[in-house]
DNA sequence: CTTACCATGTAAGGCGTTACATGATTCA
DNA sequence: TGAATCATGTAACGCCTTACATGGTAAG
């Protein structure tokens, strides 16, 4: 009954359209599923040896040169078990953002104080946006390339709207504190 | 270095306004709360015997009735402990989507599975709202009353937007999947 | 020649959940 | 009298991060 874990489904979604080695799949959670999900290589490395151990992806190495390097398939039985979690409801979307913690205990320490947390989020946000804009262009001059794709921009759209929706309250909440 | 712990700071916050029992710091966690950090009693109740156990709270038993009740009372200690928390910058805001993950992999499944998937969470963020805008218009009604409801107000204001911002994002995300 | 990046993995330990265990009180 | 809510706590376990440990390769 214990929480589910979803690194397995992650990682057997990434590699439901290509081959990945568990330092490529590193990279996509460090920038395309950076805004929704994170995993570090101490839980990537030990989930990827446990899929194969449970025959929903097979190892091998790379021949191309001497670098130690593991490529890792998605199995059809691990198809299977991706489709099966993919038809799933949603058990859980979390938000735990430390600003707003600090910010319903502003009264503690002032406005001053609290503007300068949120001032502080505003410009970690106003940072992201670039690289999100970025992302929504690439994707729609390939949306006919691969259906993926079309997913992946939704996330973008997503990241996008929220962000914009961030940045408008920063600046009434700081108009509202002054 | 380890990843520092939060619930002591969010437990001496909710304790630097009033006197509350274990079960109370619960109830305000699936309220006030709810919407940006949780916690379950399994958490609650050890780190309350910590914050006694590290002169940040005191502990004392109810004597009004046979109830076995037990109130906590922050310290001067605890106090300059919270302040020197808060002054500290954020280390992290975390989102965990469970519906965004399973949108990214939606071409595995194609638009229908995936457009459920949004309904739901659609549904989700309406049911919410409502609780939204109704501690909205009571903290306006006593902003005078008590500064820290200012504070609180803000972070029911960012729910407000964001949420507003998610369904949009779903109106558009649905037809652009039809 | 050294910095950055590629590449894999383990060990220790923190954090937090769920399930269990218990019992009083209030209200219909 | 039964359900809901009040009230406290522990035990087992799962998940994940950080830090450690190691070494190859490419580019400037």
């Amino acid at each position: 009954m214990a929480t589910e874990k979803k690194l397995d489904c992650v990682i057997l979604g990434l590699l439901s359209h290509e081959e990945l080695t568990g330092y490529e799949i590193k990279k996509r959670m460090d920038t395309a599923l950076k805004y929704f999900w994170g995993a570090s290589y101490g839980s990537i490395y030990p989930t990827l040896s446990d899929l194969v151990s449970r025959g929903l992806a097979t190892k091998k190495e790379s021949t191309e040169n001497k670098r130690n390097k593991q490529i890792y398939t998605i199995t059809d039985k691990g198809h299977k078990y991706l489709k099966q979690w993919l038809a799933l409801p949603v058990e859980k979307d979390e938000l735990r953002y430390e600003t707003l913690l600090k910010l319903f205990f502003g009264n503690d320490v002032g406005p001053l104080q609290t503007i300068e947390h949120i001032t502080a989020f505003q410009d970690k946000i106003e940072k992201e946006i670039p690289y999100l804009l970025e992302a929504e262009k690439a994707l729609k001059n390939c949306l006919n390339d691969d259906a993926t794709h079309k997913y992946y921009l939704l996330t973008v759209e997503f990241g996008i709207k929220t962000y914009h929706a961030y940045l408008e309250w920063c600046k009434e909440a700081k108009e509202f504190l002054l």
